[in-house]
Formats: structure tokens, C-alpha cells, sequence
DNA sequence: CGACACATGTAACACGTTACATGATTTG
DNA sequence: CAAATCATGTAACGTGTTACATGTGTCG
């Protein structure tokens, strides 16, 4: 989803080719995010069947380029005052993970934690210790990297807190504790899209 | 991903059909990450087709039940030793963004920051209470959401540190300032695969 | 010349979503 | 009986990945 956007973005500057794109997008990036030179043409296909780029000439001839059209325009200006789409939609693969480990009877829930934990700690550390030693020679890479790290942090927390409710007995390790459990109330929008 | 293998977590604990396949892994996420029904039988086919699921017989003619094979049975106690992927594989849609306002000239990054903020915020504040009003009826919601509050409190401080370093000029907001900047340093592992 | 960067594409596949079709069983 | 739930599937499409094919330009 965000590709398309980030190549609408990217075009809003002006003309530009496919392989043109990928370079800004990983520049503005920091390269953290390698992005598919054929998914570049494919999105740029998509765009211009649905009206929101056209062809445009370019000096040589081996490129193609590309322009907003005005549709194209108002979708990319759009799209830097709307949030991105928050939590649900992609699953939290380690949540997920944990969720089912904890439920699962046969399976050493703390263990599952214990084993993301170092994981996560060990990327983090590395994270943090490149984010030093670059300092501020690529500020576009010390942006991601920091989002990494917060996130790494947070993920880490939570994993201790999920641990240490885990030792307290709060969570039930199987699924037959009480009988069926109640299910999320209903007033709880946490599937909900963006508000439109 | 995780798709396929919660479903040989949870093939482990015995025969299961597809519908019942979605219940268990709905229940033991909280309900909030609703599992499309589709995607499990043709994921079933998938992990059929790979040798690691089999056909079994049902006692209800309607069901159709399936077991894992030894292949299977290995693939899923091997998944709880190994962390999931962390960071890069899946890119972090909101660093994206923001990386790319901030790069962009004609683009008010601090606008854009603010906006995210405000929308994480909402959402984080939704969470909490009905984090507090479920308390423990319902575990494996509680644990999801706390997982997912924990990650918007570290994109709201992400988002707070971004905004000051932006406000600061440490962050270049045109793509030409100094000439081309240099890559990130080739020894950070920020791209690896999760060592196997 | 040969290797590499530039540049555009295609094919095949995995995974995820929405939507639809088809029946059997249960329940008000 | 009618509606809801149970249960299995298919089709189409979006998005992402890997891999391959094809050709030009540049540089050692």
C-alpha cells in the first residue's frame, strides 16, 4: 500500500522514471527498505490504468517517465494528512506468536517469550550501536534506525510484562479455564478502518 | 506467514478442520485479528501440497479433517525456538512515511508527524481504557492489546523525538544538502535474514 | 573485450482480502 | 418454514518476492 503512495509522493516533485524512483525512495529512506525494481514498473502500471499517473516524454529515449495527473495530484496531497492505517491490519507477528503460545497447552510459553526477547535484544543492540557510530552522517537511516530502536524497546517491554504476567499465573495457560470465555466487548472499535 | 504456521501450532494439539482452525486461532488472539476462512483452506492446500499437513478421516462427513505429517509435526516445534523476523520484513509503514516528508522538500514533515501523532494517540487512549474496563475477562485479548499499546506508546515517543529533532535542523529537509551523502556503513546488519 | 551500471520489462509464486457459490444443520 | 450458523470451496485482485530476459552505455 504504501509504495504506491510513496511513488505518487515522489512524483508530485515532478517527472520521473522507474528505476529513477527506486533510487529516491531508498535515498529518502536511508536504503533500510530495498524496494523491487519490478515492483516499481508493476505499481506504475496499476497507476496508469487507474488514471492516477500517464506516460510522459522523456529526453532519452530508453526511459520512460511519468507524470501526476490531477486525480494523481489530489491523492498524493491527501495522503500527508491522513494517518497511516494504525495496529490491526498487518498482524503483530511476535503478539500473534505469543498469544498462541500462552493459550497452547504443550508449549513452554516462557520459553517462546525468552527466546524473542534475546532476539530482539541482540538487533536492538546493534541498532543502537551502528545509530552511534553514524551519528549524523545519513539523517535519513538515523530516522528509521530510531524507529526501530523505539520500537524494539517497546517490544521488549512488553515482553517482560507479558513474562512476568505469565510467572503471576494472570494468564490461563489452556484454553478450558472457566468454560467458554466471554468475548471482547463489542464497543471496542479495534478492527475499525480509519474513520473516512 | 504466521498464518500458516499458527495453523501447524495448531494442528499440533491434534486433527482439526478448517472452520475450527479459524475459531482456535481467533480465540486465542483476542478476536482481534479476524482470520479469513478462505485463506485457511487454501493455505491448508498449500501445507498439503508441501507434505507437511495430510488428509484425515472425519467422523461428520461434511468436515474435512487434517493431521501433520512428521514433516509438519518438525516445521512447528522448530517455529517456537526461532524468533520471528524482526524489523526490516515488514516495513514499518509510518517511519516510511515521515522518512519520506522529511526528504521531500514542499512537504511540512512537522505537519505530517503531528497528524500521525494524533491519530496513534486516539487510538492508544481507545485501547487503554478498554484495557481497563475488560481487566482480565478475557487473557488473550488483554495480552494483544497490551502489545499493541506498548508499540503506539513507542511510535508516540518516536514521533515526539522526530518532531524535535526537526525542529532542531538536524534533519536535512531538502535531498541536496552537502552533496551526496554517503550510505549507511555496509557492517550494519539491518537488511540479514535471522541466522539460521 | 568484459564487467558493470542503467533501464525496462515478464513470469511465477506466496500471501492476503473481498466476494460469491453451494449445501447441510440448527434454531426461533 | 425462515433465518442463522456450520462448513467447504472458488475467483479475482492487490501487493510483495525472486528470478529471468533484454538491451544500452560506460569504464578499466
Amino acid at each position: 500500500m504504501s509504495v504506491k503512495q510513496a511513488i505518487l509522493a515522489l512524483l508530485a516533485e515532478g517527472d520521473r522514471y522507474g528505476y529513477e524512483l527506486r533510487a529516491e525512495f531508498e535515498e529518502a529512506t536511508g536504503g533500510v527498505w530495498p524496494l523491487n525494481i519490478g515492483q516499481v514498473y508493476t505499481t506504475l502500471d496499476r497507476l496508469e490504468r487507474d488514471g492516477l499517473v500517464t506516460r510522459a516524454e522523456a529526453e532519452d529515449a530508453r526511459q520512460v517517465h511519468y507524470a501526476l495527473t490531477d486525480d494523481g495530484r489530489e491523492e498524493a496531497s491527501a495522503w500527508w494528512v491522513t494517518p497511516v492505517e494504525p495496529g490491526s491490519p498487518s498482524r503483530d507477528d511476535a503478539a500473534l506468536k505469543i498469544a498462541l503460545a500462552v493459550s497452547m497447552p504443550g508449549v513452554d510459553a516462557a520459553q517462546v517469550i525468552r527466546v524473542q526477547r534475546t532476539a530482539v535484544l541482540s538487533r536492538m543492540q546493534d541498532l543502537t550501536r551502528a545509530r552511534h557510530a553514524s551519528g549524523e552522517r545519513d539523517s535519513a537511516w538515523a530516522l528509521v534506525a530510531d524507529a526501530m530502536i523505539f520500537r524494539a524497546e517497546a517490544e521488549v517491554r512488553w515482553l517482560d510484562h507479558t513474562a512476568a504476567r505469565l510467572a503471576q499465573g494472570e494468564l490461563v495457560g489452556s484454553a478450558d479455564a472457566g468454560g467458554r470465555r466471554s468475548r471482547r466487548p463489542a464497543d471496542v472499535p479495534v478492527t475499525e478502518e480509519a474513520a473516512k
